[in-house]
DNA sequence: ATGATTATGTATCGATCATTACATAATGGA
DNA sequence: TCCATTATGTAATGATCGATACATAATCAT
């Protein structure tokens, strides 16, 4: 089936990119349409032809900040041989990430939108649901460490995992803040630190 | 000398503990002035000649936080005996003050305004100085460890303040994500369990 | 060539934003 | 009592918000 009427004179995954990046600097709430249009070089009306809505751009955006943004992070947690590498790796990564020059420093996932009470409703539950896979993300980990023997039996994954993206949230406000990137993988490398107390203080002996 | 014209008919106090607990909840930009006026129980030109400007309520709110809402957050850094006690209660009483009934979850100093590139680049630049205080708070205690000897000579205590500091930043968003006063207690156990690999690991020895 | 279909640019919608003019009311000082 | 001073309530300001109406342009199928 071939497209039909006239086709758009815009690439629609470059604009979307350039509007994820907006949304990553200044979140939903501070991304206006103006800005948003002015950044992807097109008219309100193409805007709402091709994305629909401000919330549906935006959660493509996210999608696609997910999909293409640091993807590595994720992928160390299963590539690292033991929890231990793969959290070091994890939180390694992120420092990495929330440093890049020429990208808005910090998580999209974490800064896009935090107060549920105004018009960015949908998108912060948007936003904590991504959080909320995140952790399960640490967590299945730290289990598979328990199956493979890489960690002591009956430590309590969640809270651990909680504990280390705590930190990787806290970089994102560091990063926000003007933080380095020596100096976020300092907070990495001190997060670390707390490893063998978190593993063995939860574990059941 | 005494007041002269007209006496205001609301409690200015009141009304400003009003507008801080509504920008804790909502953010600088996610409070508007219709929803200032309504919570404080005023108009918006009683409120201009009280407090001069959104901005300006603001500053006064964030000014009040800081005094009025867990002080003993800051008192615990002079009080306790140790370093690691002054930071093993500041952790601690910071799960208790992020998660209390009838208050919003979180810290205003970390959620009231974290994109600068908007109209709220004013209040994002004070919050930043907020938050640069507070890690200040935490190196200087943590300097005194030092002089008093419950810190090894030589630690990094920036390097460390800041680590604590991030996860005290990161323990909002859970908080704001629904996290339990359990779970945030958890938080503060875990980041304590950095202690000794973190003062140890940046000590000369 | 004609018509159905889709995109584009201009111009605008009502709603809401922070802020303020203005007339009126209530106080102290003279 | 009269005036200067300050606060209040109503109503409005221009600007900006997200979202569209509408006429025009460009493609495909027939």
């Amino acid at each position: 089936m071939s497209q039909r009427g006239r086709p758009r004179t815009f690439d629609r995954d470059d604009a979307l990119r350039r509007a994820m990046e907006l949304f990553w600097e200044k979140g939903y709430g501070g991304a206006s349409l103006a800005d948003l249009t002015e950044t992807m070089g097109i008219n309100s009306p193409s805007l709402y032809a091709a994305f629909g809505s401000k919330q549906a751009l935006f959660d493509e955006a996210v999608d696609l900040y997910a999909r293409t943004e640091s993807p590595e992070i994720w992928e160390a947690l299963s590539v690292e041989p033991t929890a231990r590498d793969a959290v070091a790796s994890f939180l390694r990564l992120t420092a990495l990430s929330f440093s890049r020059p020429g990208k808005p420093a910090g998580c999209l996932i974490v800064l896009g939108a935090l107060h549920d009470s105004d018009a960015s409703a949908e998108a912060c539950a948007a936003l904590r649901r991504h959080r909320a896979e995140n952790v399960e993300a640490v967590r299945a980990r730290l289990e598979r460490g328990i199956a493979e023997g890489d960690v002591p039996a009956g430590t309590d994954c969640e809270t651990v995992a909680r504990f280390f993206l705590t930190v990787q949230q806290g970089m994102s406000i560091q990063a926000r803040d003007g933080a380095t990137r020596e100096r976020l993988h300092a907070l990495a490398e001190g997060a670390m630190a707390a490893w063998d107390g978190l593993v063995g203080a939860t574990a059941t002996r």
